[in-house]
Parts: structure tokens; C-alpha cells; sequence
RNA sequence: GGGCCGUUAGCUCAGCAGGUAGAGCAGGGGACUCUUAAUCCCAAGGUCACAGGUUCGAUUCCUGUACGGCCCA
């Protein structure tokens, strides 16, 4: 830390050849300061003082062009167009609103003043004041009588007519997509519109909000990977959750009837258009229902949140044509495979004919896989990708399904279902397994497939299991994926789309701009 | 992991059957008091992602690497 200095000056010394932007930009603050200017103010107004632009297009609509309003106004945002015309100048300024002109005239504002906002750059944040009229052209403006710089921008903003395109770049550098592009800030704000959905509609009806562990002694409650960590002071391993199951029925057991968690969960995969090594998952628990129950539950949340970003049952995606209209199909998954892939066995007794067809269709099984497995492979293969309408799949396989109730009249498949919506998985429910001895064995059967190899088979967690034994109530659970439902919401279909800092590759010695590194 | 595509000025993009590159916007200088992709004039701006190879000569052809996108597993 000491030597900061010392390796700054080499840094510099050794990069000679900054861009003549940004060289222009330090210029500018340098005269600035020189000057006796702030160019970095702690504040702006009092609060409340300042309008969005929104606000004030709201309350002067009615203003004609050419008028003048004969109220004053403070605005403040950045500097995102400015056209210069002699001794009148026009700008535009972006808040997190909108967008308002302002207008600066030499008459009105003086000499100097007028002069240095040529000096402002496109990118610095401005603060103004002066009368809202509008111009003779119609645009509601700022006849500013006073302005003020307060923070300097000293690297250039992308272009303004074709904004920032290149996708890798909107990634890593948020915050100028969001400056440029409308429709991010549309994504984001979609996104937090629905997850407040989500959240009124489960608290309308009862449910606590809760925090569970993100760091787990043992990572269980989904099939996959987790991501490894250590605990120091404790000198053990601790685990990221790839799931909040297995804490969520532990407070069940301990008495609470409606208990949901919307927060992260962390798997240690690939990163691909629909999957992200973090991402957000809702989950909720309810006492006393089965999986029947959930279903009208679910339609009812799921369609809320989508009609509160879409404003409309009936909407577009990738092509298709979504129609949220109750009722939704419902569908065994074993009905599905007859139905949309002409696979028309009994059930989970015809062993053989599955791992036929898992041969025919290029699936190839893993030697601890049974039948159950092999059900959901050809039916995620073959049948998802099918269903673009609304659809229930119910009754998956017990072996995919390690902590689901078994169906008494379906041996090998449990009361579980998922909601597939323009061949996506939106959200997952099952009957809970309260049985504790049949719990063990259900978690045994996933050792042994972990002991078989199977780094994505759950662990035995005793912890959970001695809960279990207390006694848990009869319950429903829920999860729906979040960025997979705004996704679908918003139209992304990238998931890099609607998280707002992806995870992507650090770059190696190669950067976006000059000067970063 | 495999296949295909992309990476050229701050941004958006041209271009090069191999002879070290252009435009628009942004930025710099100038003109202009109602523009909104303002307009007009002038000048400037590049390790053509990176590393090798072929060649008299590579931004261009070949190979590899990095990062990203799409598809497949």
C-alpha cells in the first residue's frame, strides 16, 4: 500500500498513449480545478427540491408550445445531447425519469456562465434551475437561469443515436447499458415489478418471509453441484446453497404453517443462455395442501406477475404465441411421452421398452440410472421443448424426485409436478415427503448414487432427518425459478438479459477502453 | 466438451481477390438565439483482439490462443 504512489507514476509513465478523449476530459478537470471549481459536489438542492422529469412532463402536458409556464423548476441529470447554436444553446439531461431539454440562452444567463457549458461534456451530471416553458417546437424545457456541474464524466459515453450494442460490453459494463439502452432500465424494473408481485400476493395470504442459510454445512434440497468454501475459525468446509429445501420444512416442523424465501441460490455449472452460477429462486411451503391444491396456487401467482409486466394474458415469446387464459393443460408426464412423443408403455414396470427408447433417442444413461431416470431424460428431451402453452406435468418419476410424496396410485412416480410454459420450466411443486423413514431411504439411495460417482446426488443430511422425526406437518412446496420467469416476462432469451451483473469470463489482457487496468 | 459466427477509431459500422485503412456520431477549432440524429466549414483520431506461420510484403491467407454470441452435448 505504502508504494501506491510509486507504481501509479510508473503506470502512467509506462502508458504514454492515452486517447486524446480521454486526455481532453483530464484537461478539463484539471482547468476546472485549477479554477477553484468543484467539479465533484457533495449535494444538490435541498431534498425534494428537485423534480424528475417525468414528473414535471406530467404536470405542465397541457403546456402550449411557445409558452412559458411562469413556475420554476430544479432538474438534475446527466448530460446526454447538446446542440449549440451561437448564443442559444439546447441540451438534453437524463434522469432516472426521463428526459427534459434544457434551454440556455447568452441573454439570460451571461457571458461567462453560457461559455463554460461548452466546456461540459456529454456524460457529466448537471444540476439546473430556471422556468419550464415550452419550446416553439413543442418540447417541454428548462429555460435554465442557473446551472451547475456536479461530477465530471471523464470517459465518453457510447454513441447517442445507435447506443451501445455490443453485447459482451452491456454485460460487464452495466451501468452504461443502462444509460443508453431504455430498454434494460425496462428489464429491471420489469423484474422488480413482478418479484413485488410475488411477494404481495404471498403476504396477502399469510406467508412469513424468512432467511435461510446461504453458507451449508452440506449442500442438499436439488440435484447439483455446489460451490465449496471454508469456514476459517470453524476449520471446516462450508457449502453455497444450491437450494433453501431442506431449512424451509425444518421450520415447519417447528410450527409455521406458510414460510417462503425469494433469494439466491448458487450452482457450480456451466454458464450457458439460460443458466447463470447464481440466480434467483423463490420457494414456499404450505401446511395442510397437497400438490392439487398448489396448482391453481401457482396459476394464479404466475399469471399476476406476468400480466403486471405484460398487461395482458396473451403475449409473445420467441415467436409464439403465449395464452395464459385458464384452464392450463394437465398432463402425467407418462400421458405426455404417449401424447407428444408416441411413447405409449405402462408405467415404470416397462422397464425395457424405457431403455429402449432411451438408446433409440441418443440418451445415454449413467450406470447407477434406473427407469425413473431414463422417464425424465426422453420426457425432457422429447416433450418439453413441445409444450408452449401453459402446461401442468404432473406425477414425475420417485427417482428424480427424492423428496416428493410417492403417489399411492402410481408406484415409482411421486405428487409432484412442473409448470412448462413456451417449453420452459417456470416452476416446480410436490406434495412434501413428511415420512421420515421413507425420507432416509430416499436419501440413502441418493448416497449410494453419490458414492457411484454422481457428484449432483444429494448427501445425507442427519441434521435434517432428526427433524424430520419430530414430526412435519402435511405440506405443499413451490419454487419457481425468477430469472426464468422474467425472462419469459420481458421476452430476454438470454439470461444474462435479465440479471443485471451476469457472470462472465474475466478478460485477459485485453480491455474494453484504454486506460482500464 | 464439439460446431458455426464475431472481434477494425470512444461508439455504430464499411473495407482489404495480400501493397500498413474509411464513414457517421462523439471529441478539438470556427460560424450560427427554438434545436431535438440540429446544420455548415476546418483539422485530428487506429498495435485492424493477441501470438505464431506462409510471403518481398499480412488488417486481409493459414494455425493457435483469449473473450463474446448462437447451436449441439
Amino acid at each position: 500500500m505504502e508504494d501506491m504512489p510509486d507504481e501509479e507514476i510508473e503506470k502512467s509513465a509506462s502508458e504514454p498513449e492515452e486517447s486524446e478523449l480521454l486526455r481532453v476530459r483530464r484537461s478539463k478537470l484539471a482547468k476546472l480545478l485549477d479554477a477553484g471549481e468543484k467539479p465533484y459536489k457533495p449535494v444538490f438542492g435541498k431534498p425534494g427540491e428537485v423534480a424528475h422529469a417525468a414528473a414535471l412532463a406530467e404536470q405542465f402536458a397541457d403546456l402550449e408550445a411557445g409558452a412559458s409556464s411562469g413556475e420554476t423548476a430544479m432538474v438534475a441529470g446527466r448530460l446526454l445531447a447538446r446542440r449549440e447554436h451561437g448564443k442559444a444553446t439546447f441540451a438534453d439531461l437524463k434522469d432516472s425519469s426521463g428526459k427534459i431539454q434544457l434551454l440556455l440562452r447568452h441573454d439570460a444567463l451571461g457571458e461567462k456562465p453560457f461559455q463554460d457549458f461548452s466546456e461540459l461534456d456529454v456524460g457529466d451530471w448537471v444540476g439546473a434551475s430556471g422556468e419550464v416553458v415550452r419550446s416553439r417546437r413543442g418540447e417541454l424545457s428548462l429555460a435554465v437561469t442557473a446551472y451547475e456541474l456536479l461530477s465530471k464524466s471523464l470517459r465518453p459515453l457510447p454513441e447517442k443515436w445507435h447506443g451501445l450494442k455490443d453485447k459482451e460490453q452491456r454485460y460487464r459494463q452495466r451501468y452504461l447499458d443502462l444509460i443508453m439502452n431504455d430498454e434494460a432500465r425496462w428489464v429491471l424494473e420489469s423484474r422488480a415489478g413482478m418479484i413485488k408481485e410475488i411477494r404481495a400476493f404471498l403476504d396477502e395470504r399469510g406467508f412469513i418471509e424468512v432467511e435461510t442459510p446461504m453458507l451449508q454445512p452440506m449442500a442438499g434440497g436439488a440435484t447439483a453441484r455446489p460451490f465449496t468454501t471454508y469456514h476459517n475459525a470453524l476449520g471446516i468446509d462450508l457449502y453455497m446453497r444450491v437450494a433453501p429445501e431442506l431449512y424451509l420444512k425444518r421450520l415447519l416442523v417447528g410450527g409455521y404453517d406458510k414460510v417462503y424465501e425469494l433469494n439466491r441460490n448458487f450452482r457450480n455449472e456451466g454458464i450457458s443462455p439460460r443458466h447463470n452460477p447464481e440466480f434467483t429462486m423463490l420457494e414456499a411451503y404450505q401446511a395442510f395442501v397437497d400438490y392439487r391444491y398448489l396448482m391453481d396456487f401457482l396459476q394464479e401467482m404466475i399469471t399476476r406477475a406476468i400480466v403486471s409486466v405484460r398487461g395482458s394474458e396473451q403475449f409473445e415469446f420467441a415467436g409464439h404465441q403465449i395464452n395464459l387464459a385458464a384452464p392450463w393443460e394437465k398432463i402425467t408426464m407418462v400421458e405426455g411421452l404417449a401424447k407428444y412423443a408416441g411413447l405409449q408403455y405402462s408405467g415404470i414396470e416397462d422397464a425395457d421398452r424405457w431403455r429402449a427408447a432411451a438408446v433409440e433417442h441418443e440418451i445415454e444413461a449413467p450406470p447407477a440410472a434406473g427407469t425413473g431416470w431414463i422417464i425424465n431424460e426422453l420426457y425432457e428431451k422429447l416433450v418439453e421443448p413441445q409444450l408452449l402453452q401453459p402446461t401442468f406435468v404432473t406425477d414425475y418419476p420417485e427417482e428424480v424426485s427424492p423428496l416428493a410424496r410417492k403417489n399411492p396410485d402410481m408406484p415409482g412416480f411421486t405428487e409432484r409436478f412442473e409448470i412448462l410454459i413456451a417449453g420452459q420450466e417456470i416452476a416446480n411443486a410436490f406434495s412434501e415427503l413428511i415420512d421420515p423413514v421413507d425420507q432416509r431411504s430416499r436419501l440413502e439411495s441418493q448416497a449410494a448414487k453419490r458414492a457411484a460417482g454422481d457428484e449432483e446426488a444429494q448427501p445425507l443430511d442427519e441434521d435434517f432427518l432428526t427433524a424430520l422425526e419430530y414430526g412435519m406437518p402435511p405440506a405443499g412446496g413451490i419454487g419457481v425459478g425468477i430469472d426464468r420467469l422474467t425472462m419469459l416476462a420481458t421476452g430476454c432469451q438470454n439470461i444474462k438479459d435479465v440479471i443485471i451483473f451476469p457472470h462472465l469470463r474475466p478478460q485477459q489482457g485485453r480491455s474494453t477502453h484504454p486506460g482500464v487496468e
